[in-house]
DNA sequence: ACGATTCGTCCGGAAGAAGAACAAACAAGC
DNA sequence: GCTTGTTTGTTCTTCTTCCGGACGAATCGT
């Protein structure tokens, strides 16, 4: 049974590992300070912890914690565990994988361009290929591999983690999880893309230290990831963030959900790839037209604001309903500026003018590496519970 | 200094107190269970919860947990501490006060027809009157009372808590929580009607139980209380929850806040009752209106469902967005079903199917009452802490 | 009347945390 | 070089808190 005081220590020693994986290394004194213990707790929990293997004293010594007199501390981090995990990122037309030690450095990372959309199977297996190559880069086995953490480009029901739109036609029922589970033998937690982005960017991008903030993807879809009180908001049934299949044209075009008009139909690396490229003569790409962007091209910018002002339509009124800190704009086309700044103007525009001022835009840090980083992010969390 | 080990006693404590006030009068062997403590620990807090006065002994017994046999047990339950607090309930056009005891249990009531909206000091000298008044029929002392609970009919700024939007012009750059302090000499805790309402749902209404919800209030004006993983969400500056201020029609009517088209101008106890009104001889009032509604009239229902279906659609983004499982109508034409079934249609008509099929769109338990009830919580949450 | 059963309390013991005392390691000043 | 002062980390003791078993209390069924 475990008892109250058992599960007093417990919380004391893991106010400790957590203090250790948010600031790093740092001295049996510095966790006094932090923790609100006393020196002899943390002393005691702290050998607790190094004769369990979770924690080690660093060779190197710190600096004595005011002015520069008195015994330099011993320092004690959080021991790298053993092995490694990997984060899978699968989009409309890529995937992308990494694989990462137990702090969440990243080893090695691979991507390739598939076509995913048609057959889940097939990308399945690329991506179970990938993982096992991108382990062989770093240096670690198969059986090394602790948990993967996986998102795809739609929303997983939340009981079933299984994909019930058609969203996807390619991956109609199908548990993506239980899917890579089988080809890798190893636990895989999969969510949706835009709330791994956004948790990739909440723990290690733009959005470090926010609590209340709304990550937009615009790749080839568009999705968000809400995060509110420093969680991520999944919903009841676990699809929430639909900011894409919003509807803006009530006459627009059929979307792949199956409504009309959807926000999607109108922004999407491929929509807008396809209403730019008659005017040109090379043949464009993401990178190319967002190169096009910073060079002040006049269609490609206005393409591009009009698109944010699109978006920033919708977020607006999610804003004036949530009235968020940030906005974060990730995904293929999250750097543009020119998107950027519809966004900001439409939201300027159609949200109350507190919520707005209240509110930053912000393009993501981690580009579209953040899916990816969130899905180690993902596995390190479900492995350390 | 609180020692680690005096917090573990409080959250023990606060975990019998917390199960007494969820379910009310039990036995010390029930806390064992609720709270999985030993015997002996929960006689403990419960002898030092005795002695401080938190909790009482009844006198009546209850039953022995298994079968008939065995010793009955003694109750324990929740001390009534002495005095009050009162809730007020302050909309466009009434004010509504309630004193309680310190459980919830409401004692006096009384509402009285105001125009609020032209002047702030004129409306909260009625609402200090009407407090007076209410403690006096509950036969309690102004010295009594422990914490008023408020809400006013607009937002409010997180840390300022004053108004600062234009929505209502009488009460530009006033801190109502600190005037009606001033009037009454007792903590006055203020907040947002919606968000009142969604408590008072939350805790005693149609959502008990629930945890992602979206309570939207249709009375004079039209607002949202968005609670989350059990929590009201507040947002950033605190004024989440802005429903009615979405913009439904870019060349619509300007709104008081400034914009245009947006959901209030169009749904609204005022605005559906002007548009009502030419067509009857009766003068017409929300009270009539849904008895009409009851009673099938043509006319009203079709304004009423349509006006269900502007609240939905702009629902339904939000629902696509924030995936809740309930939708709660509220405010004085909250228990209109033709209003109800045009959200339900609006819903289903808009939102993603998964986000649709998972929602439950209910009217309030509570009715016009909803906000006051809430106001009474707020001020017992607060006091208790 | 008497066992069965459940409830609540008392006692002894174990686990955990805090405080005092002490040793260790370094900087600064003489 | 030596002392002094400061910070760090450990050891020992004390105190708080919780738990398990034993025991009396109160009621039901037979």
């Amino acid at each position: 049974m475990t008892s109250s005081l058992e599960r007093l220590r417990d919380t004391n020693r893991r106010s400790i590992t957590s203090l250790l994986a948010a600031e790093g290394p740092m001295s049996r004194a510095d966790l006094v300070r932090g923790t609100g213990l006393s020196r002899t707790t943390v002393s005691s929990l702290v050998g607790d912890l190094i004769s369990t293997g979770h924690v080690v004293e660093t060779t190197d010594r710190g600096r004595p914690h005011k002015g520069g007199s008195g015994r330099p501390p011993l320092l004690v981090a959080l021991s790298t565990p053993a092995g490694g995990v990997a984060g899978v990122d699968i989009g409309h037309g890529h995937v992308r994988v990494a694989v990462a030690d137990r702090v969440g450095t990243v080893l090695a990372e691979e991507t390739a361009e598939v076509d995913v959309d048609e057959d889940g199977a097939v990308a399945l297996d690329r991506a179970a290929r990938m993982v096992r190559q991108a382990l062989q880069a770093a240096g670690l086995e198969l059986s090394d591999l602790h948990a993967v953490g996986m998102c795809v480009p739609a929303p997983l029901d939340r009981r079933s983690a299984s994909i019930r739109t058609g969203i996807l036609p390619g991956w109609r029922e199908l548990t993506p999880g239980d899917e890579l589970h089988r080809r890798l033998g190893v636990p895989v937690f999969a969510d949706n893309d835009a709330n791994l982005g956004a948790l990739a960017e909440l723990g290690q991008g733009a959005a470090r230290g926010s609590s209340d903030l709304v990550y937009v993807k615009v790749a080839s879809g568009l999705g968000a990831g809400i995060v509110l009180g420093g969680r991520l908001h999944r919903g009841a049934s676990g699809i929430a963030g639909e900011l894409g299949h919003v509807q803006v044209d009530e006459d627009g075009q059929v979307c792949r959900c199956g409504n009309r008009g959807c926000l999607e139909t109108l922004v999407s690396a491929p929509r807008l790839l396809a209403l730019l490229q008659p005017a040109y003569d090379v043949p464009l790409s993401i990178e190319r037209i967002l190169a096009l962007d910073d060079d002040g091209d006049a269609g490609v910018r206005r393409v591009l604001s009009d698109a944010g002002r699109a978006v920033g339509r919708a977020l607006a009124d999610l804003c004036n309903n949530l009235n968020p800190e940030l906005v974060v704009v990730g995904g293929s086309l999250g750097a543009s500026t020119s998107l950027g700044e519809g966004i900001r103007a439409a939201v300027d525009r159609f949200a109350q003018p507190d919520t707005a001022a209240a509110l930053t835009v912000v393009s993501g840090d981690l580009g579209d590496r953040a899916e990816v980083v969130g899905a180690v992010s993902l596995a390190i969390a479900r492995v350390s519970v």
